[in-house]
DNA sequence: TGAACATTTGAATGATTATTCAATTGTATT
DNA sequence: AATACAATTGAATAATCATTCAAATGTTCA
């Protein structure tokens, strides 16, 4: 190993090291690659978005965001299932919002990333 | 249409109607998608979160996260389409790094999340 | 030019995943 | 209890995706 030549090749290995003792452990990286991934699938991206405005049932989720209402619950058990969003009953319907303010976080930042294009 | 009974029904149309208005066109959405469908494989986020360290060649981003040089290359090129990292040659090396601060936000704002356990 | 190194590519496989449709559960109303 | 409304579920299909292996490209150095 290590037979490479390259000018940086210092810098380079000093940074793998830094990698190496810094990396985070598997398990963890899968928790928040979860998040990630919810967030990465159009139709779940606009529910989260919606429920952005404040809790609404699936009724208006479906309204606001379309699609059928079967899909809409789908997406949302997943969401469910992985923290991103949160359900209590009130009578015939299901309040669904925003899990907590990370959530929101993350959304604003990907939309922030959207406006200030690229550096380079 | 409308005909749902709930206390706070007021509330959520309101929201909706938000939601409506204030709804990021599909384009946009589906960009801001790409961006976390990138870091949402835990193969890609550990050679993103690697990166994080410094600019590093292929050889030792496959030595820090494992598996093979072409499945690296392969991930390094979804990567890189999608403006997440960026490549320049070095001799026979090719450099990468993190291809701007926001994908380091972004990133920081999923492990702050991992840490932070949920409120409710 | 040829040999060795570093990385990329393409095609193929198997695994995950979103959506649809039909059936079902839970709740309120009469 | 029966009806209607709101949401969920499960199975099936089609689409997307990560990984592998073999072959190819680009680069340096003798």
């Amino acid at each position: 190993m290590g037979n490479i030549s390259c000018e940086r090749e210092k810098e380079h290995q000093a940074a793998a090291q830094r990698a190496k003792e810094g990396m985070l452990p598997d398990s963890d990286l899968e928790k928040i690659c979860k998040i990630f991934q919810m967030l990465s699938d159009p139709g779940r991206l606009k529910i989260v978005s919606a429920l952005m405005n404040g809790e609404m049932c699936v009724y208006h989720l479906t309204e606001v965001c379309g699609g059928s209402t079967s899909s809409v619950s789908h997406q949302l058990r997943l969401l469910r299932d992985n923290d991103i969003v949160k359900a209590r009953r009130m009578g015939k319907n299901m309040e669904y919002s925003i899990a907590d303010e990370h959530v929101r976080e993350i959304v604003n930042m990907g939309v922030a990333h959207l406006h200030c294009e690229v550096d380079e």
